[in-house]
DNA sequence: ATTGGTTCGGTGGTCCGACCATTGGACCAT
DNA sequence: ATGGTCCAATGGTCGGACCACCGAACCAAT
């Protein structure tokens, strides 16, 4: 049977995520300065021909992501993404701006070679057998992709780390690779270097052997950085 | 005049953010356990004694932080927040769970000593004289307190360190900084080191001397480190 | 001239009831 | 067992109303 792996789901978008788009779009790229006041929703509602509801959808969501501060009686206001903005932001930066996708990426695999060990130290001191558990059956598990299985391992350390921020930035690096994971794990030299990563920190971890997991955390995450950051370069579209 | 310094800003909170604080305080008490379905916005409207609109709203908000699903046609699921939580729930679980407050900020400041130096190297490369004479600027205000200072010292940093993940990252640090500064900044020996940590910052950059600069930034967030963990540890309330 | 109260128009927050769009399941025909 | 059709449930959008709040303008008292 056909698999089909190269169709990503449709996305049919709402109403209230093309108004969050809009507004989105002229907020990073600056049309919509720091500090402009919005028009008032139920004239934005009018100018983009939809109900009042629905540019409130919208607002919404800008306001969670902090680009845009709502005062009740007063009025919506801009705010600088730069001094307001969160990681979530770069999802969305990421979406509306390809130009700086490349780059955001490699600086996302630095950052990963930074705090990579780091998280693996103190799994290697905090993992209980519980978490030893899951991780040999997430490696031994043949139903799974090495991609799938990656994202599985990293996220039994996050949460063996016992530390909620590594856990919460992994799962924001997980999302990314969901999505461009590809560029690395279609390689199969590169499957065999994280089957072989799978194996040896599943070890320390067993040993709890702080020292060695963060060393085999950390050659990996160099290896895999070096790796993605050359294909980018090779993909890239010329620019003039 | 009184400065009225103690006297936070009150939160009158909007109905819609009591259907979220419910809902979320739910999901991360594990009350509500990730792939349950939640009642229907209808029922749940019926149910809580507000409108459907009101309902939406908290929903929404909920969606933005990634703790439930909502399908159209189907109905609304909760997702595993440690798989899918991001960092702006770390600050809604402060919200919710003070027990967790203090261990989290301990992290936090952990994290800042890790990534502290390799932002503020960044920055003694890639720094405009625009940046230094921002920095400059804000050192030599008389209007700012060191606690203001201090966060716009870093953010100028973050700005020129060139990365938007730095940026941002610290962005989300500042959010804390403003609400937690005063348990580091209270105490007039930390504000002169501050004072002097803006200086030498100051130095390292106008000669651009990445050693340097990271050094200074690695100093000053472990001191900061080992002071606000001191202090969380003497006000803590005892337990039973 | 400054301070404090009042009024009023504009704006976001909530409510109501209706209809549209999508989904999943039941049922049926092949 | 497969695919088609229909239906009830559910989220998304709509329009219109009213409430809560803010800011500016104005007024009144000192």
């Amino acid at each position: 049977m056909a698999t089909l792996t190269f169709a990503r789901p449709l996305t049919r978008s709402k109403l209230s995520e093309e108004i969050e788009n809009i507004l989105l779009k002229g907020i990073i790229t600056g049309e919509l300065r720091a500090g402009e006041k919005l028009p008032a929703e139920r004239d934005l509602a009018h100018e983009l021909d939809v109900n009042r509801s629905t540019v409130r959808a919208g607002l919404s969501k800008l306001e969670s992501l902090d680009l845009i501060e709502i005062r009740h009686g007063d009025g919506v206001y801009v705010k600088d993404f730069r001094e307001s903005g969160n990681l979530e932001l770069i999802r969305a930066m990421v979406r509306i701006d390809e130009q700086q996708r490349d780059s955001i990426i490699a600086t996302l695999l630095e950052f990963r070679t930074i705090i990579g060990p780091q998280m693996a130290s103190l799994a290697a001191v905090n993992r209980t057998d519980e978490h030893l558990a899951n991780l040999e059956e997430v490696i031994k598990d043949k139903e799974l992709s090495v991609l799938e299985k990656d994202i599985k391992v990293h996220h039994i350390i996050a949460l063996a780390s016992a530390n909620t921020l590594y856990l919460f930035l992994l799962n924001f690096f997980n999302k990314f690779m969901t999505e461009f994971g590809h560029l690395y794990f279609d390689c199969p030299k590169n499957r065999e270097r994280s089957v072989r990563f799978h194996e040896d920190i599943y070890q320390a971890l067993r040993k709890q052997d702080a020292g060695k997991a963060a060393k085999i955390m950390g050659d990996v995450m160099k290896y895999s950085e070096d790796v993605v950051i050359a294909n980018l370069q090779n993909v890239k579209k010329p620019r003039r």
